[in-house]
DNA sequence: TTTTGAAATTTGATGCAACAAAAAAATTAG
DNA sequence: CTAATTTTTTTGTTGCATCAAATTTCAAAA
């Protein structure tokens, strides 16, 4: 049937070169739309088509349907028909159920990260916190959003936890359209500030449960500003078939 | 830039049909090796090459790809080098990872299940259990396995959170190949059978807490006999770089 | 104006060939 | 026999043509 695997032969030059291969059009067409989507720079409902997604990425069919598949696979896109390819609407039940997801994966991250982040990364995190609430001051809502997806995401990747980290991607991702159209009503709210002082006072006091606390308020506060926003825009929420 | 989303014309006729179209060749060339890596049916370390799964599964290149990318992307297969694509071997480190995440979602899936669970579905869940019990007397440790995996996604579902389930499968889509090899010692356990009994009790009381309990105790012994085994089988366990 | 239906267009799926990179095999040099 | 080097084969990537299905366009009929 396919090959048996080989014998393991060990490393003998020290794992000298970990060689990341990420390098194809096929890869980066999927980056691409990856970040645009967890940007939020995709309304929902846009429909995507192979091949103005070729051309707008300027690659052949075949890197961009790579891309498509694979986001369809991991729900940041959705087929809502027959050949329609639509970036996704978030119905409230949709983001009951992320909310939830986030909750218990977020936290978990959290309070793994809180054993092995270092205290130059603390500083780091003071720093974005900086860029918050500098971007709040100014009114520049998009740097407070990037900064804040920066500060969750530097303690998440702090877990050790990679597979982890890909989960709560997929779950960003999932959110970031409904961003779209939401600037800034959104980002102006100072509520993140505060729990994002006590996750970092629970970071630099290797308080496992603090951290994990911190977090969870941060998400329902978003929870519940999202949530009220979606019901005022209105009924637009489509299915979720994935 | 991509077309603009469509003003949404409300369904005149009931929501008739919800046409699922699951049907595409690198759908089910995807669905196949899913459920094959998922069975634990291909061994650690096996070389995948694309023009070999065409081969085997009787289609193109193209939807041989589309699988294989897919799969790549969820951690079900892994790229072990340039142009190597094998069946992951499942390390320690990663088990302990899989495991954390497994306890916190199949323990929300098990407590939102335990709400909108019906009778029926408890008894179904009973035959299974039954089968399970079945399996163990008679030596048909497949079965066993196939039983199991049925129990605890039948009250998965039951969760009505979709993308949840998803992620879960991923989870076990991970460890399916490191039963490989380990048949029949790892089924014969009998460990299982309580805490499955304990989650039915669970269910039938409506009672959130136990059910996760049940679930969560059920993943742990699973765990350790697995951890035990991993360790004694030797130091197999390549990166798990995704 | 609205409706209907047929023609033209656009779309995703699929297979395939060309290509460069990598791996394997064969060959040669020491 | 071993090691180095060349040749051959295999591999993933990419672009593209084809096809059937779905969508859109458009004009004729009501």
């Amino acid at each position: 049937m396919f090959a048996a695997p080989k014998k393991g032969k060990e490393a003998l030059l020290g794992d000298l070169a970990p060689i990341d291969r990420h390098s194809s059009l096929g890869e980066s067409a999927y980056a691409t739309l990856k970040d645009s989507l967890i940007r939020g720079a995709m309304q929902p409902g846009t429909k995507l088509t192979l091949r103005s997604v070729a051309q707008v990425l300027e690659v052949s069919t075949t890197p961009a349907r790579d891309a498509i598949t694979r986001l369809i696979g991991e729900g940041g896109l959705i087929n809502a028909g027959p050949k329609t390819v639509i970036v996704p609407y978030l119905s409230l039940p949709d983001l009951d159920e992320i909310t939830a997801i986030r909750l218990s994966l977020e936290g978990l991250a959290a309070e793994q990260a809180t054993n092995h982040v270092t205290e130059a990364e603390i500083h780091e995190l003071e720093n974005l916190q900086e860029r918050i609430n500098r971007g709040l001051d100014e009114g520049r809502y998009t740097d407070v959003l990037d900064a804040n997806k920066d500060f969750h995401f530097l303690i998440y990747r702090r877990s050790g936890m990679r597979r982890l980290v890909t989960i709560i991607e997929s779950l960003w991702l999932r959110m970031g359209p409904a961003f779209n159209g939401l600037y800034p009503e959104f980002a102006q709210s100072r509520t993140g500030v505060s729990n994002h002082l006590w996750a970092l006072r629970g970071l630099h006091d290797r308080d496992p449960a603090a951290v994990r606390g911190a977090i969870e308020n941060d998400i329902r506060s978003g929870y519940r500003r999202l949530s009220s926003q979606l019901a005022a825009v209105g009924e637009q929420g489509g299915e979720s078939r994935s």
